[in-house]
DNA sequence: AATTGTGAACCTCTTCACAGCT
DNA sequence: AGCTGTGAAGAGGTTCACAATT
């Protein structure tokens, strides 16, 4: 399901977890909540607080990476902030494109917070001669037959995928001879890509199938 | 971040891992896939190809609620599929409401896999003027201020939140009071809500930070 | 006195390996 | 012979608990 992440490996050559990985990211937005009411100090208990986590957590979460804090005292908010922006890579701006310009791809082509992340759409491909050429947020819908050529002369980054399931394979299979290395997967399938491939799922069946099972075990079988 | 889940019993009373119902949700996923070929039987082996995972995996998240295949044979194709859908509970009909007609949430009103898979919508809030008494997919959008009437009224077993980070906890505090006791959230925070109360977190910001973080690795300091 | 950083203990999930059916 | 079901081993992630530091 997911490739690629988790053979990360940090200071020490140990591999770091998904899971750290996605904490660091609650983190980072608790610690820009934090800077915005010019707090200047926080503890491992309190981001621990706020991420429903234990301090501990937090601070091995932090501890493959570096030593951040002072002890006695707690960590400086910015300069936390400043170090998990660099982790992440989010302290320069990425490029994305976006294949399949449907109802999901439009609600994500207006989503206010990748721009407010540098995370920029730089291009849009469709394979329905309805859309090509129509524009959205200030880009042409490009014919998805010239992935190859297009995403090399976007310069793209990360690649959204957000076409029906069974389109998705051939696209990931593309990208990949394109040279893209990271994929944010929105179809409702298992992508198959080489391990030098990240690809994260979005897939909002499987979560609401996980509600489902959970009231289902609620009300159940005494 | 993930509440009540993999707390959660089987046959044996033991808990459920969270990845094991993710699994379940993707092998479903397949089965209706091979059941539209006519295909009647199906291996651990090749379960377990189509999900990249290994066919130990498959037979063991299998073992959780019973022994549904024939040694030598394999799967019955028609018949796991009906058992896996009884596990998930998707053997009825459940009732939605969303919450935030904005962007995604419109996104997630046309989306049509919700409605192949059993999951309907009955009811939609927002607290804007702008959007209360407008319809959508036959619809007509509450006033948020009456949430607790409405999601009563409605009979409503599953909540999407679709709002502003900000507006989020109270929303969820508020369906907390209402008796619901699931939520699949879209907004971009950490909820707090009782144990006995399910979130499930679609975060697509921290997905694609994820990515950032690979990309970083990949191309990083040797 | 407070709080970090971390090795060790603990717990959970995955894989192995093989007995048991068909 | 082929494939499942599962206890036991192994790997991986989390929490404990305390020395180190301010």
């Amino acid at each position: 399901m997911i490739t690629g992440l988790g053979e990360m490996a940090n200071r020490y050559n140990q591999k770091i977890a998904d899971a750290t990985i996605g904490r660091l990211s609650r983190y980072y937005r608790t610690l820009k909540h934090l800077e915005s009411y010019d707090i200047e100090t926080v503890s491992s208990e309190e981001l621990a607080k706020r991420n429903n986590v234990t301090s501990a957590q937090v601070r091995k979460d932090f501890s493959f990476f570096g030593a951040f804090g002072r002890r006695g005292l707690g960590y400086n908010v910015s300069e936390l902030r400043r170090q998990i922006e660099k982790i992440l890579g989010l302290d320069q701006e990425w490029h994305l494109a976006l294949v399949g310009v449907g109802n999901i791809g439009k609600a994500l082509l207006n989503f206010r917070q990748f721009e407010e992340h540098n995370f920029k759409f730089r291009l849009l491909l469709d394979s329905d001669p309805e859309k090509i050429g129509k524009r959205f947020i200030g880009l042409e819908v490009r014919n998805l037959e010239n992935l190859n050529e297009e995403v090399r002369k976007g310069h793209v980054d990360i690649v959204v995928i957000a076409v029906p399931a069974e389109a998705a394979q051939k696209v990931a299979d593309d990208l990949v001879k394109a040279g893209v290395k990271a994929i944010l997967n929105f179809a409702p399938t298992s992508l198959m890509v080489p391990p030098d491939v990240t690809v994260r799922n979005q897939n909002i069946v499987i979560e609401i199938e996980r509600l489902s099972f959970a009231l289902t075990q609620a009300s159940g079988k005494p």
